[in-house]
DNA sequence: CTGCGTGCAAATGGTTTGCACTACG
DNA sequence: CGTAGTGCAAACCATTTGCACGCAG
């Protein structure tokens, strides 16, 4: 996702482009792997400073809110966010907090299968997302470049 | 779960058994629908007094650490706890708050199945977790008994 | 008795809010 | 220009912590 195909996204729903905003769609992209609010902080501060903590908060939670960034489910406290909006589910490793995107088109097909037949009482289906929880092999973790803790 | 299989619970992990240990347990298990913090100090506040909210937030954690109760993941920031310890699905409601268990051995195999074939490089499953995202009829709705906002 | 567990109150820290100011369109 | 967006600092609030006391084993 490019300068201008964020500019668009912006655009479509109504958003003025802002540098700050363009900032913290950069630093979600680069970061990748579903920064905290904090780590966002920290990569704009550095680049463009005097960006106040809690427009970067405003702004996550503007693009929250009209689809453009998702957050992300964590067994702490703090929210994480992500850029990616394609269908997609997360491994989170038990041991360190990575989480990275797992995508199988495969499986998805093999779940709306399932659920075709099978309907929840009571209950209207809008996505299923799994969470899939586990360990990266030591080779894994070594090929890592995350920042996050 | 009754009051003795909770004792031995905790024997079992080396806890000591308190009033307040009861007390939290009992309130997780009656308020059964995934309540937060808030909602457990305010339920054992009216049947036992003089529990510090410090000492329900050990309690929880030291429950959680123990693996006699888990924390259910929430799109929001606050943590909800539930006292299911067997494998099950969750059902998210994007509207209200509301977070319902879904029990479904027949998914779990199913599940199982694609990935004993489908292996994901770099990563050792441990368990997966379904995040049904979606909505509750209205009559499902009108059977509800949760307290929670 | 001995130390785990609790109560209390203060501290923490991520996130939110209010308001005056700025700048995008 | 008008209003959405920003900066700043104070407020918020769920959760954590430190320490003295209490009680389970």
């Amino acid at each position: 996702m490019n300068a201008d195909q964020i500019r668009k996204n912006l655009v479509a729903k109504g958003l003025k482009i802002t540098p700050q905003r363009m900032a913290i769609f950069e630093a979600i992209i680069v970061l990748h792997n579903h920064p905290t609010a904090d780590n966002i902080i920290e990569y704009i501060r550095n680049k463009y400073p005097n960006v106040a903590t809690g427009t970067v908060y405003k702004v996550l939670d503007a693009l929250v809110e009209n689809e453009l960034i998702k957050k992300v489910k964590t067994d702490k406290d703090v929210m994480r966010y992500e850029a990616e909006l394609d269908e997609h589910h997360h491994l989170y490793c038990c041991e360190s907090n990575r989480i990275e995107d797992y995508r199988d088109e495969e499986l998805n097909t093999y779940l709306e299968n399932y659920f075709r037949t099978k309907s929840i009482p009571g209950f209207t289906i809008k996505d299923i997302k799994l969470q899939i929880n586990g360990r990266f092999t030591e080779e894994a973790n070594r090929k890592q470049f995350s920042n996050n803790k």
